[in-house]
RNA sequence: CGGGGUGUAGCGCAGCUUGGUAGCGCGCCACGUUCGGGACGUGGAGGCCCCGGGUUCGAAUCCCGGCACCCCGACCA
């Protein structure tokens, strides 16, 4: 039983100044967590609690699922890293250190590495496979900005998962069931989620989704479909291509002078104002107009090359979403010295004239998924103050490919359905992957198969952020008043707040419901503190966020206790006899 | 890493412009009153004013340099 008057606990009665997420703010106020390092918290005795409660569900969610728990030390030498690249590859995010004997060592940031060879170590036919093992570990990640209280932390809880399988099929096969179990563990865990593709990264076109709680204060953005059960994130959002147009008896090209038109807001001016210039039936809008932007691209052995992106003039392009395509090489800026070099690039004016492989400039040139054949463009004449007017696709210019570069929008069409997309902000709270062969290639995990031959493992990966999912749980259901844990999860099933002065008979008969309940199998915590006014004890309550609150008070001269729904706010009295059936009924439903 | 803000008692903050005994509210301790929505009285305890230099007879306050935290952006298997 937990008791008020003794719990290691101190509510505070002002927001504390550091927090400004609302999970953040709450769970401080409410004595669950303290912030002891930048980007470290420690558990109090009721955060404590509920993070235990988060492992346990999911640690039976993942052996119900017939997954197998280890555990790895979290301290690591350098070795295994140093051979899967990623030593160096993870640059600052790694926390490193080194032994007495000037040896290198890190703080795990994530475990492939040492899943892959404990599985070489073990295991070396098909007959062993597939394997699904996990552990739940602390994890450290040199984060440059820790925020949010525990959604960003650099110590945190991830349960981590591997499927080990002989080829694809099989993969795709652990793939699914892990998927099943993450779908029930974050039901169980009472936490609205959103599943969405994620982009796949650079190691092969294999599947990838995400788990997203949808919070507002989330640092990932994905988008959903407003009719249909699509959703994605802004990554890997695949833009709807409009049908191909006719090319016969579309408007020739022509080349205008379009002086002090620096902009596409001051183009779209000038071109609308211009009678010679106009759109026959209407105005011309910033989607008519194609934009091109010229960036360079960091590959990981240091060199570069250049990028041409060509979008509707409407749309910002989307460095993350190009990113995530041209990974794992970075995007960075075209510099003035780049356009000295480039003498075919007229800056301010660049069109397809110039762009593509095969052209002037060389540069190879990909375009948004809207740019189809047939569509026409005001864009870049590639001379100085000059635009093309009805440069046509497919017969004015052909570029070298596509790219999803574009900003998307609400309202965007939905690729499955065609109707209106929404943009949403979500935390990540579940990753699934399949990894493919990299870890297994790179550390040499090979098994037999039925024909004696080695074959190379085909891998899994699947992450929950435990300590995380303590903070979307909170954020998701929390209101005004404070913290609504869903049961399974809260310190206790039932709060029971004792009002009264210590001479009336509220004491012993709210003691004797605890006990009762207790025994009835119930979790129970008790505001038992003595000379504290009922405003604290009624609001405390409501800031702890026990999912039942029982009043043994005024109402007990009656013979009834007052039973309070926490979220709802609903009220029922109940005769005292009833009290512990009543509330078993509460509580297991 | 760039931009902005903030560091003073456990928490929230004032004091800094104009240098001179470190304050307020909450919380905490003692006694008494109160007891269903953050009660009241009286008396107390609690401080490396973020750190290091400098100016000055004297620095929370002025100057220089760090550090930390919060927010926005960049980054984030």
């Amino acid at each position: 039983m937990l008791r008020m008057s003794t719990l290691f606990l101190r509510t505070l009665r002002e927001d504390p100044s550091d927090a400004e997420v609302p999970s953040h703010r709450l769970l401080v106020r409410g004595g669950y967590i303290r912030r002891a390092a930048p980007g470290g918290y420690t558990w109090l005795p009721l955060g404590w609690i509920v993070y235990r409660n988060v492992e346990r569900v999911v640690r039976e969610e993942m052996d119900k699922a017939g997954f197998q728990e280890v555990h790895f030390p979290a301290l690591l030498p350098r070795e295994p890293y140093e051979i899967s690249g990623r030593w160096t590859d993870y640059g600052d995010g790694v926390f490193r250190l080194k032994d007495r004997k000037g040896n290198d060592f890190l703080l795990a940031p994530t475990h492939e590495e040492m899943f892959t060879l404990l599985v070489k170590d073990l295991y070396s036919s098909y007959k062993d496979l597939p394997l699904h093992i996990y552990q739940i570990q602390t994890k450290y990640r040199d984060e440059a900005r820790p925020r949010a209280g525990l959604l960003r932390t650099r110590e945190f809880v991830m349960k981590d998962s591997y499927s080990f399988d002989i080829d694809d099929a099989g993969l795709e096969k652990s793939y699914e069931q892990h998927r099943q179990a993450y779908i029930s563990t974050f039901n169980r865990l009472g936490l609205p989620f959103v599943m969405v593709s994620a982009m796949s990264g650079a190691m092969g076109g294999s599947a990838s989704e995400e788990f997203l709680a949808p919070i507002d204060v989330g640092e990932d953005t994905f988008v959903r479909c407003t009719n249909c059960d699509y959703a994605a994130n802004t990554e890997a959002v695949q833009v709807r291509a409009p049908e191909a147009i006719q090319l016969d008896g579309l408007p020739a090209a022509r080349i205008e002078d379009t002086p002090d038109t620096p902009t596409i807001e001051t183009l779209v001016d000038v071109v609308n104002a211009r009678a010679d210039l106009r759109h026959p039936d209407r105005d011309w809008t910033a989607a008519d107009t194609l934009k091109n932007l010229v960036v360079k691209l960091k590959h990981p052995d240091g060199t570069f090359s250049a990028l041409a992106i060509g979008l509707p003039g409407d749309r910002e392009v989307d460095l993350k979403r190009v990113e995530a395509q041209v990974g794992p090489a970075e995007v960075v800026a075209f510099e003035p010295a780049d356009f000295a070099k480039n003498p075919a690039l007229v800056k301010g004016y660049i069109g397809p004239g110039a762009l593509g492989e095969h052209n002037a400039s060389g540069i190879r040139y990909l375009v948004d998924p809207r740019v189809v054949e047939g569509t026409a463009w005001i864009t870049g004449a590639d001379q100085p103050g000059r635009h093309v007017i009805n440069l046509t696709m497919g017969r004015d210019f052909t570029p070298d490919g596509v790219i999803e570069a574009a900003e998307i929008h609400g309202g965007d069409p939905c690729p499955k359905c065609g109707n209106a997309l929404e943009i949403a902000k979500g935390i990540e709270i579940g990753h699934i992957f399949q990894l493919g062969r990299r870890y297994a290639t790179a550390l040499g995990l090979t098994v037999l198969d039925q024909n004696g031959k080695t074959q190379v493992v085909t891998m899994g990966s699947y992450g929950i952020g435990v300590s995380r999912a303590v903070a979307a749980i909170a954020e998701t259901l929390l209101d005004e008043k404070g913290l609504c844990w869903p049961r399974e999860i809260s310190p206790a099933d039932v709060h029971i707040v004792v009002t009264g002065k210590p001479s009336e008979p509220t004491g012993p008969a709210a003691e004797e419901l605890a006990l009762a309940l207790e025994t009835a199998g119930l979790r129970v915590m008790i505001d038992d503190r003595i000379g504290t006014s009922p405003g604290i004890k009624f609001n405390d309550a409501e800031l702890l966020g026990v999912p039942t609150i029982v009043v043994v008070g005024k109402g007990l001269a009656n013979g009834t206790i007052e039973v309070k729904d926490r979220k709802t706010g609903e009220r029922t009295d109940v005769p005292v006899a009833d009290a512990v059936e009543h509330l078993l009924q509460v509580c297991r439903t």
